[in-house]
RNA sequence: GGGGGCGUGGUGAAGCCUGGAGUUCACGCCGGCCUGUCAAGCCGGAGGUCGCGGGUUCAAAUCCCGUCGUCCCCGCCA
């Protein structure tokens, strides 16, 4: 008997189009619902599920199927009988009438329920991940995810970018985020680090003629995970010479609205708004503002000038400002309002004052009696307060106040989902950032070109870079930067961050000889692709996203990765666990 | 490094605060009945070292301490 195909339609695409013909359909059991005279099957593959109707008594094996059996069923493609079809199913028109059925691969009972009705343990899914994909939403989250990937892909090749893979295996340059380590065997005791981006790589790309450079890249950071952070991730990476600051972020704009338009079916409007550095921290507390509610944060210190509020008038006297927000009608009680306070205190404030406006204007307040009338008014008219408005004072220095201010006013505000898409560019970061002990260190990174040079050596704390983050309904999407290309400009920026000239040598001296060979200016960017799709499908964290993802102390609880490995191959690399870790592994790892 | 939540048959929950027999609900699993269901229905059944260890107590899923796992947040993430 010749080999018959297993299928010859998909399961999910088979309509009245189809009526009277012969087909073989295959893929799992989703449902069974024995009759014992009939038994329907829901029938379920890649495009969708079609209902099967067997009689028991015509075809073997129909009683032994249970769910997620991968069967093969022929028959003929019907019309459901009157009265019996079922309007939620794209398919539920029809009906195959099973003629044959074979079963191709039984299941055993399954760990967990594959409806997105049951809510499963994500641990229990992850050590399963194979089964999660066969439920209807990790099934939509791959092709989401492939379609923006494509999209990208499309829009980057069609502005004649080339897509080069840059290597996973490079030198470590301690610097920023925790490299992840890997040891060599050919050289033991020497490392090799798992890139943390591909930046220095497609810089050389562009020094080498490659002037649009994209890649989906897959990066590494050794550090602890969050709901968005991962310790592999994946950016779309890209970079093109003789661009400033307009081309790279028109570019981003056209993939990222291409990925939306794939996942989301909307189109974007662009370009996205621009927000300086400075303004965002102004208005939002935060340079990475969430601009789908106001709630913006007012400066008060004007209203409070000469206060008799002692704890303002300090706090200006000093050279400080006041400041708040209109938190809108909370209704929160004393208890919710005094928690308030315990935010801002966490998040470095000495305080917080907290007012509600009432119907005559006065202030239900705990500051009330300290404060004047012409002060209460004047910061009723600062930041629009109606009667039942909840306001958030906060007075101390500016870089204290923002920052409290800014995560108040996400705790209080923030809308739920990500229905709206609002993107904005934020522009001009500082080209330092001052380290907890007072030093400097760079805000992007160093190959980041500030606008003047001068301003940069004269006054570090305040110059500005040609750096740029995408920042999408509050979250950090990406960052980038028109790079340096001038060795002159590159030695100034590492004097002025105190690394000295042997010191960048030793660490960076093959990039640098790179910029001596003809450099074209170049500017790019970095998307992170995770964090991004995460918004797109509204997913509570970045592992609803990934394939496989770890936990949070960087586990696979599938493979059980990471796992300790055999002496030899320990001893192959150079290497030997410390008594007190080989002592740790002897206790909580069985033997091999 | 720090703070917090969670851990109960295969799955999801309730029970814990206020200690008293492994109790309950839904799904799944096994068996039986059933010819139009689509979360099929009805009847019956199996299945748990309440994460692990210690303590308090006549008595611990429940209270206390520790530990492991997991999640969220702060630090960290150029």
């Amino acid at each position: 008997m010749a080999e018959q195909p297993l299928r010859s339609e998909y399961a999910g695409t088979l309509t009245e189009d189809h009526l009277g013909e012969d087909v073989r359909v295959a893929g799992w059991v989703d449902r069974r619902r024995d009759h014992g005279g009939i038994i329907f099957l829901d029938l379920r593959d890649s495009s969708g599920v079609v209902q099967v109707v067997v009689d028991p008594d015509a075809v073997p094996h129909a009683q032994e199927l249970r769910m997620e059996y991968c069967v093969t069923v022929a028959g003929e493609v019907r019309r459901r009988p009157e009265g019996t079809e079922n309007p939620d199913m794209a398919t539920g028109m029809v009906e195959i009438g099973a003629e044959e059925l074979t079963v191709l691969s039984p299941s055993d009972p399954l760990p967990f329920m594959l409806t997105d009705r049951a809510d499963t343990e994500e641990l229990i899914r992850l050590e399963y991940r194979y089964l999660d994909f066969r439920r209807p939403k990790m099934a939509e989250t791959l092709r989401v995810r492939s379609r923006a990937t494509a999209a990208i892909r499309s829009t980057l090749d069609e502005r004649g970018f080339l897509e080069v893979e840059t290597p996973t295996l490079i030198a470590s340059t301690p610097e920023g985020a925790r490299d992840m380590l890997v040891p060599s065997r050919l050289r033991p005791g020497s490392f090799y680090a798992l890139p943390q981006s591909p930046q220095l790589f497609k810089q050389l790309l562009m020094i080498g003629g490659v002037d649009r450079y994209y890649q989906i890249a897959r990066c590494y950071r050794d550090e602890d995970f969050r709901s968005d952070r991962q310790l592999e991730f994946t950016q779309l990476d890209l970079e093109g010479a003789f661009w400033s600051e307009a081309d790279v972020q028109a570019t981003v704009e056209a993939a990222v609205a291409a990925a939306v338009q794939a996942v989301r079916g909307v189109t974007l409007d662009v370009p996205f708004p621009r927000l300086t550095h400075a303004e965002a921290m102004d208005r939002f507390g935060t340079d990475k503002p969430d601009v789908r509610f106001g709630m913006e944060i007012v400066d008060l210190s004007k209203v409070f000038a000469g206060t008799g509020f002692k704890g303002f008038g300090s706090v200006l006297d000093g050279g400080g400002v006041v400041r708040g927000i209109n938190a809108g009608q909370l209704g929160l009680s004393r208890s919710g309002l005094d928690a308030l306070v315990d935010v801002a205190v966490d998040q470095g404030a000495k305080g917080l004052v907290w007012a509600v406006v009432e119907d005559d204007g006065s202030w239900r307040s705990p500051v009330a009696k300290f404060i004047e009338r012409s002060e209460t008014d004047g910061v009723a008219e600062a930041l629009e307060a109606q009667p039942g408005d909840t306001l958030l004072l906060v007075a101390d220095d500016p870089a204290v106040v923002a920052p409290v201010l800014g995560h108040l006013r996400i705790e209080l505000g923030r809308p739920d989902g990500h229905e709206d898409l609002r993107f904005l560019w934020v522009v001009d970061f500082p080209v330092f950032d001052e380290t907890d002990d007072g030093g400097l260190a760079p805000s992007h990174h160093p190959f980041t070109a500030p606008y003047s040079v001068e301003e940069m050596r004269e006054r570090p704390r305040e110059a500005k870079a040609r750096a740029y983050d995408l920042v999408l309904n509050g979250s950090e999407l990406g960052s980038g930067s028109v790079r340096i290309h001038d060795p002159a400009v590159q030695e100034q920026v590492f004097d002025v961050l105190g690394i000295s000239k042997a010191d960048a040598e030793s660490r960076f001296g093959w990039f640098l000889r790179a910029l001596r060979f003809g450099a074209p200016p170049h500017a790019g960017f970095a998307v992170g692709l995770d964090r991004l799709l995460a918004i797109l499908v509204e997913a509570p964290s970045i592992r609803d996203v990934i394939p496989f993802p770890k936990t949070q102390r960087g586990g696979d609880p599938m493979t059980k990765s990471p796992s300790p490995v055999e002496e030899a191959q320990l001893r192959e690399l150079g290497l030997a666990l410390r008594p007190e870790i080989r002592a740790a592994h002897g206790d909580d790892s069985p033997a091999t």
